[in-house]
DNA sequence: GATGAATGAGCCTTCATTCAT
DNA sequence: TATGAATGAAGGCTCATTCAT
């Protein structure tokens, strides 16, 4: 009654979903798509503006909320926090976790970004996200420094690569069909296995 | 009696190789190949099978060298080696230093595979190669287990996980085209990232 | 009793005429048309059998308006008009005038049928014009023939093309989107251009 | 023996040339083109790089002998003409004879090019012939007026649109299928018709 | 009457692979 | 053995027109 009409949608957005996650964008053939959601490639151009368009369209909601769970999660100006809290970011246990309740939420959202969008706009969703996630912590990891609480130097560059290993390694379970069983043993032993605090001079906590 | 006549191949080659690194496996045009090696399509096919058969043909030598260096490293039975042997495998300063140069040697098939070889045979290279890995080194981990080196328990799967991390970690500077220099920084960096004593449960060392 | 409520048409036919104008009929799209016009495609084909048929209606009063300018204009019977009368209607510079006013009245209509009507009933719309001028004009040059005022023989081909020509320089103009002072200027030209008199066989009253 | 076999090309050429003509370029169908040239899609573009260039190749030596008729008439500069010379320009009876000679001989593709060009590089090529023609004319009409061999002014403005009208009417029999005979005669009549002189001010010679 | 989502054939183009020469 | 023209299915996309609501 409230909204018009639009039952065909998840219906299209479902069967591009599954295409796209089995094929990759490049490959993925907007003919099966129509084909799987019953409706003509005319149908589905009234709605989008073209195959990226439907790609980004299926992935919308979970860059949406990629975005604001980032936003959220670094809001604190680095300069606003005490030094226990910026030395103890380092120790991710539960941080991890939550983070990974979160991908796990957007999960085919979230694989369709880190593998299948090759030749969307999200084409570099990998580099991107690390570099965000790099700017952030450097930003603290720099406050950190100043602050005494280090005395190890780090450029950028090479946080970004660490980060970026790190990162791609909290993809894997995803890209890997784990279940949430296997992506919580993931979580603990990952945060068991990257030692943060001593590639950036902390001193352990753990 | 030996090989018949192949002095037109490294030009085809070395255009795959170009090819396949700038564009992939997928996207890669075999006319382009063919037009830089200055050689017809149906030479190519005379001595390829096809696409994929160039794209293995192209990453053969280091495919091979990387088989051949995995299997010297783990050719001594576990059972052979020393308990400071089997322990200190894991404080790998100057095996990870080992492990650069080589795939620096074979940087470019290196980079193949792990970067542009989605659509043939390899495309789950990294998949693989953390398999071939964790293999071996479960060996190894249940014998210093057996010897009371450890008490953790550490299953197949966990060691899968721990070492796609690790072995993700040592990808990244050769997908990002770090310089030799720069991978000598990285790998230094990496020893003090990765905390194998701690999850593996050996008496801290560092 | 009168007509139906066409309140919505003028809208339709504006954004219609513009879109004709600009792209002509073939490659005008009945969706911008629409758009423009704050009408749905629905709307439109209530009211027009296609797209030809709104072509058509945008076009209507300009046809209607040249059919009856051209009624009017050759009503009178060869044979009712004087030598004089004859004769001088090739001494056009007034009559020129007079049809580039009623043409620029119809500016739109007019250039929408020489320039944008290709793919419509309307795409001979040169050619039939000077078809239709050729009858009658053909029809008072007989005329004056037999009272012996030319004796230059002209058949209906013949005139066909000379009256084609003399069109198509009326129409230039229009084309070229000249204001009603380079019309003017254009007409002064035109008439001295066109050397009726030596084709047709008059005295040169020039 | 000299050349390699093309013999295919011109089946391809030929039915491109028809529906080219029969409904112009932007709706002519590649596929129909092929099934008539019994060739496939591919073998198409194996020789050309897609439809204008095809389009461009039927037309290419229509094009290359319109320009060097062009150059060649025109190569005498302006003020090494002799007065006689540059007056009897206008008095045009063999030459535009000559002219539709030469089109006449490349029919097809003139065809072509006034009138099933849109959407190709050559969409203009009416108003860029008239330009052409307006710019060359107009210094010869320069060089009579300084010489004092006529005292109007006539812009090149006022003499593109006259001469756009004059060559609209000569493309017309190629447009509507004239037979060499009445190619002919619509000579002779239009220039009979066009009083240049009289436009341009020079002493009727006729 | 009005809506606008759906139709669906057709568009031009690409490219790994084959095969007659 | 080498050639490279030919294959032909498949690709994404457009748009005048229809029809259930």
């Amino acid at each position: 009654m409230s909204k018009p009409d639009r039952s065909i949608d998840p219906r299209i957005l479902e069967s591009a979903k599954k295409e796209f996650l089995a094929r990759g964008f490049e490959k993925a053939s907007l003919k099966t798509i129509c084909g799987d959601a019953d409706v003509t490639t005319g149908a589905l151009y009234k709605r989008f503006k073209g195959k990226e368009d439907l790609f980004c369209a299926v992935v919308a909601d979970t860059v949406a909320a990629l975005h604001a769970f980032v936003e959220k999660r670094s809001a604190a100006p680095a300069a606003t926090l005490t030094d226990d809290a910026l030395v103890s970011a380092w120790n991710m246990d539960d941080g991890m976790l939550t983070w990974f309740r979160f991908l796990y939420q957007y999960h085919d959202g979230f694989v369709l970004l880190i593998s299948s969008a090759a030749g969307t706009r999200y084409a570099n969703f990998q580099h991107d996200f690390a570099e965000t996630m790099t700017t952030k912590t450097h930003e603290y990891f720099l406050e950190a420094h100043k602050r005494g609480l280090t005395h190890v130097d780090i450029s950028m560059e090479e946080m970004h690569i660490l980060l970026s290993a790190f990162w791609t390694t909290v993809y894997e379970p995803f890209i890997h069909g784990y279940t949430w069983d296997q992506i919580e043993a993931h979580s603990k032993l990952i945060c068991k296995l990257f030692n943060w605090n001593r590639v950036l001079g902390f001193h352990a906590t753990t």
